[in-house]
DNA sequence: TTTTTTTATTAGGACTCCCTAACTTTATTT
DNA sequence: AAATAAAGTTAGGGAGTCCTAATAAAAAAA
């Protein structure tokens, strides 16, 4: 089917943006180079094998979009990772911060019936530890509500329900802080 | 470290018994290749690799033998294997003979961490689902005690605690007689 | 609009892991 | 021991994924 470097390039794209709508729109080679950490020259020779598959549209010297099967299969491979952070994180006591790396190599296993007897065993998930949403089996993603704390009035009350840095360094900063997933508070004056 | 083929080449070569004591002894090239389903041309080149990796011992038109290091190895990764395997049986409830494939890929996942809270969350069970033995932290391989039903005695009581094929046919048609692990039974005759 | 900068592409090379075909060495028969 | 068979090796190639250096096109600035 696919490679996991072939799969990495769509999760990018897909982090990028680069869909048709609800997202920022194409992206360009060096962006994707950039995101995946190889160089542009790389990047270009693997659009031209993406390409050939029907996962991404691409002219000479244009943009990079995900075509609707490269979606399905970039959200394919976002709900693995995330249930497996949800595993990590629940049943083997992984802390916030570690389980990023692991589920990234556990990402690219190949069996369906895996993947949905897991979601089964975790009592089908909405989120994963990082408060992102699961997409489910048909490849739909469960609409996020959430404002950043600086676009929360003050007075506003809530509760932290993910991140938009997940490396380990913030997210062991956030854990010094006392702050943890699911943990409900009061905005009370912005500095 | 090491790559998920190279990890094949030690895997298979333990279970050839390549081992200096309590093995068959040194193993062939050709019979290698045949284990792995690959050309025996293609074995030679990756031998020069573990050869310098440490991994086997193996001179010009000699015999192959795994090193200390290339037996911890690949016991390491018999190790993961056999833990998966119980996880999907146990937890996701894959039945006897779907668990190998998946085990296959699972077993390349680099964590040390990850191995350790699996078996933790497992309750550090001595034998996978097939009944092999599954080896400790240290490479330790518990002692197996069991005899083949050929080699039982009329009369002789037992229980079943692993099978030597472990196809999915095999399986499969063990299922149908209604014979599965920890089954106790009596032989009653030879035939 | 011409120049400069940025972005994208091509050319050529490296490394991994696989192959086939031809050849050499070792083992087995006769 | 010579002939045959089996096992092991070498040579040369291909696909995948990465690289650097050079070049071409597009976008931005002067």
């Amino acid at each position: 089917m696919f490679t996991a470097t072939e799969e990495n390039y769509l999760k990018a794209l897909f982090r990028l943006g680069a869909l048709s709508e609800g997202g920022k729109g194409p992206a360009g080679t060096n962006e994707l180079a950039l995101e995946l950490d190889i160089r542009p020259a790389t990047v270009n020779e693997m659009l031209k094998k993406l390409r050939e598959k029907g996962l991404v549209e691409h002219r000479r010297y244009g943009k990079i979009l995900l075509t609707e099967s490269g979606r399905l299969h970039a959200v394919d491979v976002i709900r693995k990772h995330r249930l497996w952070e949800t595993f990590l994180y629940e049943k083997l006591h992984f802390s916030w911060h570690e389980v990023h790396d692991v589920a990234e190599q556990l990402e690219h296993i190949r069996s369906v019936q895996l993947t949905d007897r897991l979601e089964e065993f975790l009592g089908y998930p909405s989120v994963d530890p990082h408060g992102d949403p699961i997409p489910d089996k048909e490849g739909r993603m469960p609409p996020e509500v959430r404002r950043t704390l600086a676009e929360s009035e003050e007075g506003h009350a809530g509760r932290i329900v993910g991140v938009c840095d997940n490396s380990a360094e913030f997210l062991q900063y956030l854990d010094r802080l006392g702050l943890s997933l699911g943990l409900r508070l009061t905005i009370t004056r912005h500095i």
